[in-house]
DNA sequence: GTCAAGCCGATTGTCTGACATTCTTGCAAT
DNA sequence: ATTGCAAGAATGTCAGACAATCGGCTTGAC
């Protein structure tokens, strides 16, 4: 009787679509910082409810992914330097302690899958696809922080890239940075890979900081 | 014209109310872990109606203080120890490096504000009411990280330590806990009035695993 | 011509009510 | 005791409505 044997692992539904996709649509960069959303329009292109969406839209607004100031709706919030550098500062800490774990803990099976992962990015890095690159690259980070044995770390370091994937895609796009990014990418792996925790930590450490550079000079140069 | 001076910093709205209404529930206790919550029983609780209710819901959700599953609605998450491990773990991350940055650049102003909460957590720790043991012990941490110069470091701090409410609220009771607690975060004071990062960060340090290893035993104890 | 006041459209905040879908629980039958 | 079913409860989602508020534009005064 059930020709389809639809494990429903988690029903989806109309409010957790609409989170997806307006994450997917910001990564991107469909919307412009700064710009204001507006309900009666996304309903629209979205086809759902106005419940719905601000349903949605609440959610993003706990991500900090969109703010919403009361009588004046939903927008795309501008990311200050400021507080770009912050958000590398802490990503630095995540990061460095993910890796340093990770290089003691990882298992084989995933160090395979880690190296995989680093040889998808080594196409992108070719390639003229800015996105694929950011997203070849957070598929990277993220084997890391999942293997590094504590679930929280993940967690919080997922929300924090996520604020900043605006100035990812830019910065790679940076001339020769997507190449030097490998090159550190390659050398946190080989780090991992030999078990070196400390030169794990080092070579991550390196990586941030690097990119926090980067995007210091794509954000100057670019506006 | 003006009778009222109403300097409206932020217009409140129904939903804002309610999550942070729903959130001192939350903290205060006032859910079991593991309950779930009926929208239509809180919709009369609160006065408010449903999709407003939801909104807010989806806030929590996202905070984590909540969990959402499809077509079972909304209830309170049980916290693993396993989680909760974690979560220490990560706190720990943070705490230790804002204690450090806040050692080197505090202001004098600040520093007062410091040692008055300090003053209100000793008061509290000797009174009964172990709520408000919690709540200055909060005080404490958030004037340290919110001068660790890290805005983003006090947010996610933030975001961490209202998922441990519940155990924090536990292991204040315990016998003795709220004085060695005192301790610990007198010599974090210490630490840090004297301009000693090197000493604020093992301070700090000490402070989380004990209050880990605390957590810990009104967990077993407890359950 | 510039600036202030006030009006108007656009947008959000919130509620009511409704209905299909899904979960849960209790009961009946094997 | 286990299985299956049926009634009830709760959620997911929508449509429509209306007041409050914001922003911009027009108007008017100096």
């Amino acid at each position: 009787m059930p020709p389809d044997l639809n494990l429903r692992i988690s029903p989806r539904s109309v409010q957790r679509e609409t989170v997806d996709k307006l994450r997917l649509a910001i990564f991107s960069g469909l919307f412009q910082p700064g710009s204001r959303l507006i309900e009666s329009q996304l309903c629209t292109q979205l086809g759902i409810s106005r419940p719905s969406l601000r349903e949605a839209l609440r959610s993003l607004e706990a991500e900090r992914l969109i703010e919403i100031v009361p009588n004046r709706g939903p927008s795309i919030p501008a990311l200050s330097w400021e507080v770009a550098t912050a958000i590398y500062e802490v990503r630095e800490l995540l990061e460095v302690e993910a890796a340093g774990r990770c290089a003691s803990r990882i298992s084989p099976e995933q160090l395979v899958e880690l190296e995989k992962s680093l040889s998808a990015f080594e196409a992108a890095a070719s390639s003229n696809d800015s996105l694929a690159r950011v997203m070849t690259a957070a598929d990277f980070y993220s084997i890391i922080l999942a293997n590094c044995g504590n679930p929280i770390l993940e967690e919080v370091h997922r929300g924090l890239v996520a604020r900043i994937s605006f100035f990812r895609g830019r910065s790679m796009s940076l001339e020769g940075r997507a190449q030097s990014s490998l090159a550190e990418m390659r050398e946190i792996f080989e780090s991992i890979a030999a078990g070196d925790e400390k030169a794990a930590r080092e070579a991550s450490k390196q990586h941030v900081l690097k990119a926090k550079a980067a995007a210091k000079i794509s954000m100057d140069s670019g506006l």
